[in-house]
This record gives C-alpha cells, structure tokens and sequence, in this order.
RNA sequence: UGGGGUGUGGUGUAAUUGGCAACACAGCAGAUUCUGGUUCUGUUAUUCAGGGUUCAAGUCCUUGCACCCCAACCA
C-alpha cells in the first residue's frame, strides 16, 4: 500500500459489533458466517462479502464459519460445494472449522417446526401456489386467510408427518407460519416453512421429501451454530422481522443471532447475478465459468488478479448501506498497484515484425544482462541473447509518423531496452504496403542502453532475438459489457454484451526466460502490461490489465 | 397502492456525531525515468430540493423529490 493511506474503516458494522462487545450482548462474542448456496461458482460479489464476514470476525476476535445453504435439491450440487471451498481457499479464508451444512440441521428444524405447530404458530395449507400468493393480496391490500389456516395442531401433526413421509404429492401441500395475513410487511403473511420434494439432495439424498425455506432456516442455522452477527446484503432488510420472528419462538439457549444488512458490490461494465453467468456460460458467449473474462474468482484467478489485490479492494471500499456501483478501473488500480511491485518482467513482442541490423557482425550473438523488477533490486538480473535479427512491436516502427511519436521512424536513433541504441536506415514493406523489416545499425559504444557521450533518445523499446524466440500466444481482453451498466438503456443486460471482448493474437514471440514462467505465474511484458500465464496450456497468456499508457492516450485525443 | 431502505465531486468512501467538507480512483498540467510503466508535484470538481432551529447544519426538525427492495413452494 503505496499510494493508499491507512485507513481503518469504522463502518456501521464495526460500529455496532465494537458495541454490542462493549455491552457484552451475545457474552461478549462474536461470530459470523459466510453462507452461500451451492448452485453456482463465487464472483467478486461474493468476495466483499467473504472478506466482511471473515475479517470482521477476526477483527474482534471472534470466528468465521463456511455454511452451505443447501435447503433446495432442485439446483444444487457437490460439485460447486468442492469449486466454493476452493475459490474461498484461493482467496485466502477457510472455515473457521470444517464447513457446515444447513442440511445437517433438517432434524432439528423438523422438530422445531412440529414445536410451532404443537403451538398453533404453524399450520398445513393444502391449496397450490398460485392461490397462495393471490391470498397474500398486494402492496397496500390485506392478504385473506386461507381456509386451512385453522386446522388443529392435531390434525396439522397427522398431515405435516405425512409430508415428511413422502405420502404427498410435490405442491399438494405446504407447511405455513401462523403470523399475519393483514401484516403491512409481505413477508410476515403467514410465509411458507416447508415445501414437499421428491428431489435427491447432494447430501441427504432420499431421507427427506419435504425441504425448509430459506426464511425458515437462515436464522435457526445461525442460532444452531452460535452465530452472533449475521450478515446479508440489502434485499433481506424486509425478511429481518420473520428472521427475527421465527427465532423468538424457539426455545433457544443462547442470544438469538442478529440479522444486518450491507449493500451489495456492484461493479462497472460486468453483472454479479449467477443467473446471468449461467447464461454467458450456456450460450458460449465465454468458454466458461474459469473464462479470464468472467467476474467468477475462477476467471479472475485465470486472468492474473492476486488475491491479496481483490481483498485490499474489498477491504478499501468498505461497507455501507447504500446502492452503489464501483468503477472496475478501481478494482483494475488494486491489480496493478500490486502487479507492479510484484511481478517479474519480461520482454514479449506480440506483433512482430523483423528489425534487422545491418552493420552486426554476421552469427555473432551476445548476452545482455536485464533487470528482473526494477521495483524490487533483490530480484536480480537475467541475460537475455541479443543479435542481428530481432523482433520488434510493429506498433513501435512507422514510416511517416504523427507528431509526439517518440518510438523508430526512418532517420531516428532509440534504445533497445538493455541492449543498444540503433538508428533507423530503412524498411521494406510486403505486397499489402505493410511493414515487414525494418533495417538499422547499431552503435557498439552503447552496449548496455546507455551512450557514453552522454545523448540521449526519446524512446526504449522492446526485443526478442529472432533466433531465440520462443513461439506463444497473447489473449488480450475487452470490458466483456460495453455498457457501463449493461441493460439500463438498452432494457436487457444481454444486449450489451461486447462482441469483442477477446482478441486472442497468435504467432507472439517470447525471450527465452519465458519458458520459466510457472502456471499460473503473472508477468510483466515490459510495456504491454501484466499476463497470467494459462493454467493448462503452455505459452498462452492471458492479459490481466494493460499499464497505464501516455501515448494511448494522446492518439486517441486526435481521433 | 402499503411497508422498508438510501441520497455527499465524474465514481466510490469519509467527516472528531452541530464546528474550516477530506481520501482514493478517474481527469488535467508539470518534473523524474533505460518501460509513453513506476515515483513525485500541482490542479479541476461535492453535501437531492425547499423551508425551519442555531453564532454555526452534510449532520437536528419539517415538507417534498428521486432511486432501490418486498406480493417464489428461490436464496
């Protein structure tokens, strides 16, 4: 943390818990707890919530538990069980013991839920959904209640075992809380406990027919586990009096947990809706849930982010009840504050054209030494070969070049970055007028990059030895929405999906070192900007962010 | 239509809880530089609107306005 001060986030949350310590609610503990359902892969959204949870508690001293919220065997499975442990770990957080399972408490729930019947605060509801929610009546409209609403606690026994047995069929009949129909809050008119599902669960399998709402095992799992502050983002706020509701009737041990609610990431150019992914997923709109350019922790551990940037990101914009939507560029300035003190550079040409030296002596090759990072002395140096046939960005020659282009033009002398200054004589161009050599000469008493009589160029450059070049693959990416909030003007997020967002160039030419480059590893390709280097395939990077770039910028003024 | 939540530069987050509106990102200008990178310096720009209380209001009161959430047997 460079250019960031140190700022110690006393946000309402931190507020709230350093009181209720001070007063010693909850006996002075606290405990949280990062509950997602296994139906899909974590995104940067999950992360500020992660880091909330889970720093929060250690903040205070307290733990941080992995619960699954598996109460519905429609849509989950094992496998994004085992892809959550692992993106969590990636990020840097685990359990704070084995992760936990809503599922593991269908027992107890079950007997709690015959409790609240025995006590007439629950009731069996034989009619389907859609007469359900009609009665639930509007905004504004009182709900009716429904003519199974007063059915004995007896009779409600006999049916609600019937349901656990598996005697019903899948919408015949559902388990009620016995709240409200008049209730001003929607969610306190008699709320569903229980619905019926003939449904394999990834971990119960068969032994349960009937499965529990999320409003009805939230708060129980948090009581059951010893929660004390349980936090969820905004759209719960109106869930909190059922939360709160359902945990009052309980003979609990212990201070009922207490819901908070914090808003949400939002992020510029991307959607955090599982949803949403799903689909960029199945319409092969990406290559799937790893993509680079995917907002998952998969795609961004794929794409090069380190984790310790996501978190300080996370960390840094705090948490507040507000809705708001963060420009990517800062999350993007994390990457790069952290990318640049770390990551080793190394020269990558990723449109070649020949630069040959006319007056190098012929099969002569010398080894250049090149700093590793010059933000970190202690990595050292590496040779790199040099010789009279190099490669060179063709971005970085041009015959008739604007005014403020400071790279080779015919006539100019530049510096080959560690190397020598050469000086521009000539270039020959193919059938299409494009350049494809270009000739210079070399200045032998510059060997090292620096002259001895003191002039000096406007530019460096990049290189790789023609010879040596090891032969790869640059994926560069694009904001995979154009649009700054993909849908709000044109009314579906899918149609701002940017149709090219990848621009995969082939036929890059590496120096040698790169063969070193782990899996995984993020380098700098001095002046292009820091590459992840593909998990699986060998030579294939993928750009993780470009540095910030002058000339970019001053070309496009004139356009 | 009822209930709940939220409004601070372009973006996001602060403000000792009534006392000079700050920090970062982005932008602009310059310096340094063997990466048009990094670093450094300077700079532009903010309290949703009206009314009230007060020596003093982003903060308290009041009336509006805008946006978000809630009528799944999803979470």
């Amino acid at each position: 943390m460079t250019n960031r001060p140190e700022t110690f986030n006393e946000d309402f949350v931190r507020e709230m818990v350093r009181a209720d310590l001070a007063r010693a609610t909850f006996g002075g503990r606290i405990q949280t707890r990062f509950p997602p359902e296994p139906n899909g892969y974590l995104h940067i959204g999950h992360a500020k919530a992660i880091t909330l949870d889970f720093e929060l508690a250690s903040e205070f001293g307290g733990i941080c538990n992995l619960r699954f919220d598996d109460t519905n065997p429609d849509t989950e499975d094992t496998v994004f069980v085992e892809g959550i442990i692992e993106d969590l770990e990636w990020l840097g957080y685990t359990s704070a013991g084995e992760p936990l399972y809503a599922s593991d408490y269908f027992e107890q729930l079950y007997e709690w839920a015959e409790l609240l019947i025995t006590r007439g605060l629950a009731y069996v509801d034989d009619q389907d959904a859609e007469t359900i929610s009609q009665q639930r009546g509007g905004y504004g409209q009182p709900g009716v209640e429904s003519p199974f609403r007063n059915r004995t606690p007896e009779e409600n026994l006999d049916l609600f075992r019937l349901m656990r047995a598996g005697e019903c069929a899948e919408g015949s009949r559902v388990l009620r809380a016995r709240i409200d129909m008049q209730h001003e809050n929607m969610q306190l008119r008699d709320p569903v406990m229980y619905r019926i599902r003939h449904e394999h669960h990834h971990r119960t399998g068969d032994a349960w027919h009937i499965y529990p709402t999320y409003d009805w095992a939230h708060g129980q799992s948090d009581a059951i586990e010893g929660v004390t502050h349980s936090l969820c983002t905004l759209e719960f706020d109106s869930h909190r009096p059922l939360y709160d509701w359902y945990l009052s009737q309980l003979p609990l041990t212990m201070d009922a947990p207490r819901q908070t609610e914090f808003a949400r990431l939002e992020l510029t150019h991307t959607v955090t809706s599982k949803r949403r992914l799903a689909t960029l997923v199945a319409d092969g709109i990406v290559d799937g849930w790893d993509d680079p350019r995917m907002p998952t922790l998969r795609g961004l551990r794929r794409r090069g982010y380190p984790a310790e940037a996501i978190r300080e990101f996370c960390t840094y914009i705090g948490v507040s009840r507000t809705n708001s939507r963060h420009q990517i560029e800062l999350l993007e300035s994390f990457v790069r504050q952290h990318l640049n003190a770390n990551a080793p550079r190394k020269m990558a040409v990723t449109n070649p054209i020949k630069l040959v030296i006319t007056n190098w002596p012929a099969d002569t090759v010398e080894y250049v030494e090149v700093v590793n990072n010059p933000e970190r002395e202690s990595d050292g140096t590496r040779q790199v070969p040099f010789s009279g046939e190099l490669f060179i960005e063709a971005e970085d020659f041009m015959a008739e070049p604007p005014p403020k282009y400071f790279r080779l033009t015919p006539g100019r002398e530049v510096r080959l970055r560690s190397a020598y200054f050469v000086t521009c004589t000539g270039y020959e161009h193919d059938a299409d007028g494009n350049v494809s050599t270009v000739f210079a000469t070399y200045d032998p008493e510059t060997r090292g990059g620096n002259a001895p009589d003191g002039r000096k160029v406007k530019s460096t450059m990049h290189w790789v030895s023609a010879a040596h070049a090891i032969s790869g693959s640059a994926a560069f990416y694009d904001r995979l929405f154009s649009a700054e909030v993909p849908g709000a003007e044109t009314g579906d997020v899918m149609d701002d999906v940017n149709s090219n967002s990848k621009t995969l160039l082939a036929g890059c030419k590496f120096e040698p070192s790169m063969l070193d480059v782990a899996p995984g590893e993020v380098v700098q390709f001095e002046r292009l900007g820091y590459f992840a280097h593909d998990p699986r395939e060998s030579m294939l990077f993928h750009r993780t962010v470009g540095l910030r770039d002058e000339w970019a910028r001053v070309k496009d003024a004139k356009n």
